[in-house]
DNA sequence: TGTACATCAGTGAACGCGCGTTCACTGATGTAC
DNA sequence: TGTACATCAGTGAACGCGCGTTCACTGATGTAC
């Protein structure tokens, strides 16, 4: 009916000339969305995308060299998405010990809300795959997350608020626990008997990282 | 050549009566081979299956009712094997702090030779898999391993060698790091500056049990 | 001991499906005159 | 302003592949007599 020309939501019209990264950033959205809906990376297909976008598999190889190109696209993204949500939530912080809190809590809501997401940062699933190249700019964005944990860490030690004398270690156990956390509150059964998670947190975060009551 | 017939090597030779079992032990068997291999659930195929152990793939058909069934076959003998072995190195120790960690190294240990048998534990790809049934058996086996660690914690606690007041909950929160540990190790650029597993055991393990020096 | 026969472990061909990828193409859009 | 044309975003058919699963079957094994 109404084809105003200006309607975003007026999809399969052809997109103007200069403006194809449009049908790319819907490509990476539908097979994010895939992703998220069926959990599993390998139900992200060429076609699959197609379908949610509605265009032509083909067409998406005048924006990706092939599958591959697309995952690792979403791996890429995924990182400096969850890298920025943990520099946001700890920016407005003055308190050390508040913002390691608020840099762990956001890692955990960041996987409870994008929980596959979440997961293709740091499984690679297949040899061949782990043994491709990984893309240096996602591995600098990996670095950057863990360095917030590494920041708020040492400076929680020179506020004499943590006892630690190793903030890099520490911070390492740290993330391997929020890790081992975000993943396990997503594979548990419903019925599994989760100590609350300010207690969790307290407890991992509180003592891995020595902080002084 | 040599057709000595109680070889056991002696693959296609059709199997007894009685011993269709033998079998579907190598369908399993080849299964996991596969899996390991190949790092990737989806590359566990029936056909696949078949070309590994030389038979036909509709001869699995005789002894699982579909793909599905091998693969939950899988994950409850993985399950079983994983809290065998954790119960093993705990039990000829007497001393309660080595016990806990003893089963920690142990858990380390499977992970890292077995790092696709022991991520199916825990990992269940697909929104439907995850609402599927889980095996009661599997679930029974990964209470006793976790409890493995609540009674490490609870010796220690009684032995004045752990501060903790809620074994469950710290139980809990050591299976929470060391299954982050075990995946991360595995999934980790070859150059990432791991600390040494010892000192990263004792850290959190330690602290987070909250173990007397 | 010898023979006929029932059992049943394993086979081979075939099905329909969804996939990644290729190829030659179409037709709306923007531009040159 | 009007028309011819080049561009290029997106198409549709087709390919070969590996998959799960079905079906009617085969033929070695063990047993009954």
């Amino acid at each position: 009916m109404s084809k105003s020309a200006s309607e975003p939501a007026d999809r399969r019209r052809r997109n103007p000339r200069g403006e194809g990264n449009r049908l790319r950033a819907e490509i990476l959205g539908a097979a994010a969305a895939i992703l998220e809906e069926t959990g599993d990376e390998s139900s992200v297909t060429l076609r699959a995308i197609a379908r949610e976008v509605g265009i032509a598999a083909p067409s998406i190889y005048a924006h990706f060299a092939d599958r591959e190109a697309v995952v690792d696209q979403l791996v890429a993204d995924g990182f400096a998405e969850f890298t920025a949500t943990l520099q946001a939530a700890v920016s407005p912080l003055a308190d050390p010990v508040d913002r390691l809190y608020a840099g762990c809590r956001a890692y955990l809501d960041y996987a409870a809300e994008r929980p596959e997401r979440y997961r293709i940062l740091f499984h690679h699933p297949g040899v061949k795959l782990r043994q491709r190249q990984i893309d240096p700019l996602a591995r600098a964005q990996g670095a950057a997350a863990l360095d917030v944990l590494v920041q708020a860490i040492s400076e929680c030690a020179q506020a004499d608020r943590s006892a630690t004398n190793d903030p890099f270690a520490d911070a390492v156990a740290v993330w391997v626990a929020l890790h081992g956390l975000a993943t396990l509150l997503a594979e548990t059964p419903d019925d599994f008997p989760w100590p609350d998670r300010d207690q969790m947190l307290a407890t991992l975060v509180g003592r891995i990282a020595q902080i002084t009551p």
